[in-house]
DNA sequence: TATGCCGGGTC
DNA sequence: GACCCGGCATA
């Protein structure tokens, strides 16, 4: 029964040393806009706006200095000799065609245990199965998925736009209006009173929008 | 789930 | 045309 470890013990475990690097890749972004660097702390994923557009490598490297400065300024207390941290990163790619929000720095480079992120990640972790994360950033529905299949480090993003409103299937077919027609009005038990149209199933000439 | 109605059928 | 209904979109 234990010669396997669950997906979530398979990610605990070396994310106390690890940090998980993601970067994002916006392929059809406007230039300007810069990409988002997510610095995944454990399981709390956090994210570092405001990187210049960047490879893979560029963005790497601005994590291990980030990661650097984060061990020069935190180790003082500690040991000292227990702080080889391994960098990752997987990318995604994600269609986007309005500027990114702004997230926030909340959870920005912190350490795994004393990420809130990631302690409730534990909390729900006690299953077997490795299900999707949500992070609430904001309006982005921003998505991380552990894939028990893959390499116990990579935790994949994803990213979806907001859907905002819904776009009519058919544009001919007229909306339906708020004024009550003679099926709703009369009933269903008296049909003879309803317009010819209704009774047709056809749009209502009684009572026309 | 109920309502409105388009498309398509039958007579 | 008149009449009916399946099926779909939407509230
Ligand atoms: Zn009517």
């Amino acid at each position: 029964m234990q010669e396997s470890e669950t997906a979530a013990e398979a990610v605990r475990r070396p994310l106390r040393r690890c940090r998980v690097l993601v970067c994002l890749r916006l392929p059809r972004i406007d230039p300007g806009a810069t990409q988002l660097g997510l610095y995944s702390s454990a399981l709390g994923l956090a994210v570092t706006s405001g990187l210049q557009p960047a490879t893979p490598s560029r963005l790497m490297s601005e994590i291990l200095t980030l990661g650097k400065r984060r061990n020069e300024g935190e180790d003082e207390g500690m040991a000292g000799d227990d702080h080889e941290e391994e960098f990752y990163y997987t990318e995604v790619e994600i269609g986007l065609t309005s500027p990114l929000p702004t997230l926030s720095h909340r959870d920005m480079a912190r350490p795994a245990h004393e990420d809130p992120e990631y302690q409730k990640a534990l909390s729900m972790g006690s299953g077997n199965t490795a299900g999707p994360i949500s992070i609430p950033s904001n309006s982005w529905p921003v998505s991380a998925a552990i894939s028990p299949s893959c390499s116990q480090k990579q935790i994949k993003l994803s990213v979806s736009a907001p859907s905002s409103g819904r776009v009519p299937s058919s544009p001919s077919r007229r909306l339906r209006g708020d004024t009550k027609k003679c099926r709703k009005v009369y009933g269903m038990e008296h049909r003879d009173l309803w317009c010819t149209q209704c009774k047709w199933k056809k749009a209502c000439t009684r009572f026309g929008d």
